[in-house]
DNA sequence: TTGTTTTACATAAGATTCTTATGTATTATT
DNA sequence: AATAATACATAAGAATCTTATGTAAAACAA
């Protein structure tokens, strides 16, 4: 079981984000290994914990953005997740809101005589 | 009374470093001031609702990092906010969790081709 | 001068998203 | 043999936001 160390307000909102561009990279994901590679990714900077994975992969599910492919490994069954036809948009659009955002708050934040 | 037209999950977590920040750069600003402060500097693309910002802003006070000054302009009164001594360093602190959050988000989103 | 918009505060109900806790069961490691 | 890691799942609670509503003064327009 997983906490994230980062307090984080902040996941709030990017997670779809983040797991629709992971899968549209790595192509084909089960849960557990989501958690890892975003660990992995992130260097432990962010823990994704399985409360909140599990059920929103369930609503990207639901909202017809992934396929599902459940693969038997011994007795264990594993759900594989990919970027549906549906979903290959929207994992653009996402990451277009989201740097978006960003600018956005750069111009909020950013001190008016700094230029970075 | 403002909506938000960012369709903003974003928001979400980054408020409380928005009016810190805002108020270490200002100085000392109002409510309503501080939505149209954010209105103008993000043109047009964040407006925060007064059903978040005045109960975060009680929040602020509550925690002991904004200092309030009630003014009187005709028989309407203002409540203006700014950073307390206690507040400085929060501001600052929340500013750089952003910075970090975003670099993390960097490490998760980025295509491992690309160099931007 | 009367009606509408803007200014300026506030709070409550509801939605959403996350954390924490708990549960089940298999496989690997010590 | 016991513990840790793998692999799924869901529910209670906390936090944060949106939407809606309320009050009232000041400014502006018809």
């Amino acid at each position: 079981m997983y906490y994230c160390i980062m307090k984080n307000e902040l996941l709030k909102g990017t997670l779809k984000t983040i797991l629709l561009n992971l899968l549209e990279k790595e192509g084909e994901m089960y849960g557990y290994e989501i958690c890892q590679k975003v660990k992995d990714l992130s260097e432990e900077k962010l823990l994704i914990t399985e409360g909140a994975l599990y059920p929103t992969l369930h609503k990207l599910e639901a909202e017809g953005w992934l396929n599902v492919k459940k693969k038997k490994v011994g007795k264990r069954t594993r759900k594989y997740y990919s970027l549906s036809r549906k979903g290959k948009p929207i994992a653009v659009q996402k990451l277009r809101e989201f740097q978006e955002y960003i600018e956005t708050m750069n111009l909020i934040l950013q001190p008016k005589t700094a230029k970075s």
